[in-house]
Order: structure tokens, then sequence, then C-alpha cells
DNA sequence: CACGTTTTGTTAAAAATATTCATAAAATGT
DNA sequence: ACATTTTATGAATATTTTTAACAAAACGTG
């Protein structure tokens, strides 16, 4: 049946990214290393590998790189961001309006954002591109001058825009945090709209990798009372969880 | 001059994105074809090109089907939309207030705008990221609602922000357009948005490819005379070049 | 079932690449 | 400035991979 290897060899080499001829003559051992040979030759044609000496890479694998070009730079420890997205996907009711901060952790959670009906501000270009691959949440875009560093839109007119907003619940990143000072940021301006934006929703939840924690930001955006719930990686110390029930009771670690 | 060498192969193979391992031996006689080869092995390492039989791909070209990523769809025609943007950028002057219309063509546009210190406006999230990727023009996303199949904003929202801004030249879209209907598009939204935006410019630039004459969309948001430069491509029949500039004497076709 | 078509296997030849070694040039240290 | 080490290169050879051509098998169809 050769319509379904070829099928297996496809999802392989997507989920390898790259693949020998060896293996998959080892893989496949009830057709000879011609038949695969071929198989990788149709492949190609459609595009979705390109050959090379002694095996094939992925298209896909290739374009993971630039996947995230979108981001502008590469992101950095992917693995603690995605746990924290998950975690922090069970706190997105369907049907509410729902404000995602523009930063990389709010990234993976707008790509793991399951696709329902939620009403979604954004104020990261990048997130808004993500979401408007989902067919079914409303994506609304926050404007305003864009920050090249970070994609975000911020400035007076996206004040504006927040003020005709209503935000049940928001999900904000920083890029430093400390106990006593709180989630901080780097930008004036980023600063205020965050502020503003924790001001006005109803309920507040941080994604913060521990990579944030004990990093100092020029400008705090928002205390750790503030916040509802502060969603964070397995690698958070003890000793930095017992501080921060310590000064903020109310908090929901998770 | 090893050094020299390499970045020549480099910049060779990114800009003709796929290149034989014969035509370099032939560019660089001065060297032997082992020599070419461990060059191509370098870059290879470094992530720049991957080595196929007979010669190299470059991993940029590679990407480039999916740079077009963030637009969602295949675009098509893209050399008629090529063509447009490179004459169109002719009518951006730097240091100017521009609009940039949500549209492949007008995406088109942004890439080709060179790195000045232009203040552009646009409601298209793909071509506000594709500007954030310059250093220097100020880039300013018009917020509101995004529709996921051109990835613009529109919306009350959008003409309140929209309210806010000045626009010395807008660079437009359209979807359809007939002589006597005049630049159409298939939505109401954006429809109002866009005839809010030409009323406001004081230049309006059309950036329209030869595959829109004589096809008509729902709504109307210019007319012919709205308009001060009508950019296509070289394919424009005569015929309709004189309707054109019977209807609208002060029209500037390019 | 006989026929044409498609897929697969076998093999030999061709092509490309890798390896090795020798040499020349450049960089480095004293 | 000289000697030493490192690096780049070329040539020859060996190895691997790919292609091509043809035969056999499987498949579908009237």
């Amino acid at each position: 049946m050769n319509h379904s290897r070829i099928l297996s060899i496809k999802r392989l080499i997507e989920e390898r990214g790259r693949i020998s001829l060896n293996e998959l003559t080892r893989r496949f051992p009830e057709v000879s290393s011609m038949t695969v040979r071929r198989d990788l030759q149709a492949l190609e044609n459609e595009g979705i590998l390109i050959r090379v000496r002694g095996g094939a890479v992925s298209v896909k694998e290739l374009n993971k790189n630039v996947e995230d070009m979108y981001s502008q730079r590469a992101i950095s420890n992917t693995e603690l961001k995605k746990e924290i997205a998950v975690k922090a996907v069970e706190f997105a009711e369907r049907g509410h309006s729902i404000f995602i901060d523009s930063g990389s952790t709010t990234l993976f959670f707008a790509k793991e954002l399951p696709d329902l009906n939620y009403y979604v501000t954004t104020n990261g270009i990048n997130i808004a591109f993500e979401l408007s691959r989902k067919a079914m949440p409303v994506v609304n875009m926050i404007g305003g001058v864009i920050s090249k560093n970070n994609l975000s839109a911020s400035g007076s007119l996206s004040q504006m825009f927040l003020d005709n907003v209503n935000v049940d619940i928001a999900f904000m990143a920083c890029s430093g945090f400390t106990p006593e000072n709180g989630f901080m940021c780097g930008h004036m301006n980023e600063n205020e709209f965050k502020n503003n934006v924790v001001k006005k929703a109803r309920k507040r939840v941080m994604l913060m990798d521990t990579t944030k924690v004990n990093r100092s930001m020029p400008f705090t955006f928002s205390t750790l009372d503030d916040i509802d719930v502060l969603i964070t990686d397995s690698s958070l110390s003890n000793e930095m969880k017992q501080e921060i029930k310590n000064r903020a009771p109310n908090i929901l670690i998770v």
C-alpha cells in the first residue's frame, strides 16, 4: 500500500525534521530502498521535504526557525513558557472577554488557547495574528504605536482604545519581578498601559516564568496583591513561593 | 581569500535560492571544486543553507514560502504586485505621514518601502509586522476588530482611532474595480473605514493589479475622481486606460 | 482472465561527496 | 626576523549515494 507508506514517511519526517535513508529502509523493511527513494522524490515534488545526501529534511522543520519569525527574535525557554501557557488556558472561560498582554509567554498562551468563542483583546500584533488563525475567537487589536522589540502597541491612543473595552480577565506578562517591587517592565509607555489594564480587569492572571524572578526593571506596573493568579513554571523555589504567600495571602500560585 | 569568497557564495545563494556546484565552480575558477564544497559545508554549519545533491538551497529561500504565512493565504500574482509596489514606493516621501491600507498588494508595498523615517499608519497587522522589521519608520497600528480573511482592523473603534491621525498620503487597495462603480471591497465595515481614509488623506494613491479590473464587489468606497494616482501593472489595456482618463481627467496613471 | 497500467525490485553505471595526504600560505609566538 | 603552528587548498583516491534501465509483481478493469 504505497499511499499509507508515503503518509507514514511524511509524518515521520515532519516530526523528526530530518531522517536518513538508512533509517527509513530499516523502518520499512517490507519495501526496497529504491521504493523509499521514490517516495521521498514524490514528497519532494509536493514540497513537503527536500532531499539531501543520505536522506531528507522536512521543510516544515526548517520553517520552525521562522515560525516564530513574527515574534522578531528567537524565543528562549520555550519549554517553560509552554508549561505555563498550558496551565493558564484553564483560566480562560469561553464566551468571556479576555485580555492578552504582549509577550513571548503570552504568545504561547495564545497558541494554546482552544478554538472557542472568546472575545480577546490584545496589544501584541503577533498575538493578534496568532489568534486570527483560529476560527472562533473575536480578535480585537489595540491600536497604537508599535514598539519594535516586542511588537506591542502602546501610547496615548492605546489608552483611549482601552477605555472603550471591558475585560473580564487579563492575562499579563512581565519582564522582571521581585517580591518587594512587584511586576516590572522596561518601558514607560508600556508600563502605563499595563498598569491601566490591571486596574481595569475584573480578574488578573500573571504568566511569569522563573527566569524573571529577582530581575529588576525600571518600572513597576503591578504589585503582588493586584494579582489574583500567578502562574509560573515548576522551578519556582519554595522559599520564593512562601514569600509571595506572605505578602499576598489571597494570591493563587499555580 | 577564503572569507570573502564564502561571503560571496552566501550572498549568491541568498539571492538565487538554490545553486548548483557546477555553477559555483564556474563562478569561482580560481579555486577548486573541493574548496567550494568545503565552503558550502561551512555555510551549512552556520545554518545558512542546506546542501543537496549537486549544490545547495538557501534556508531563507525555503522560508520564503512561509514568510508569507502571516498573510494567511498564498499570495497570487506576486510578480504583478511587486511591480506595482516598486512603482508606488516613489510616491512615499520621507518624513511624511503615510497610510497603508490592508491588502496583499500593499503588503508588497510595505516590503519595498525603504528603511527611512516615515510615519506609517496601517490597519493591517501583517503590514504593521512587516514594517516593524525596519528600523526607521514609526509604525502606528489602527486598532479594532481583526477580520480573519485579510488581517485588517475595522469597526467603530478603528474609526475613532483614525479620527486622531493625520494622513499626508494614503496608499489604498481594493478588491474590485469598474470605471462606473469605482473601487470596491467586500465588507461593509471595511468599506466604511476605507471611505473615511480616502476622505481624510490629502493625497490618495490606489494600488490595483489588473486582476481586479471589471470585477464587482458589494461596496464602493471610492470613485475614480477621489483618487490622485492609480498604479497598476503593465497589462492594463489601453481602452481601459482611456476610459479612466475620460472619467477622471486629473488622475495620474502609472 | 487477459490486458494495460502502476508500483516495486534488481542491478549496473554514473555522479556526487568524503577522505586522505601533501603542500603552500598565513598566523602566531619567541 | 625566524621558527613553529595553524589553516587553507588541491589532487588523488575511496566511498557513498543517486540515477537509470529494465524486469517482475501487483493492481484494476472491461
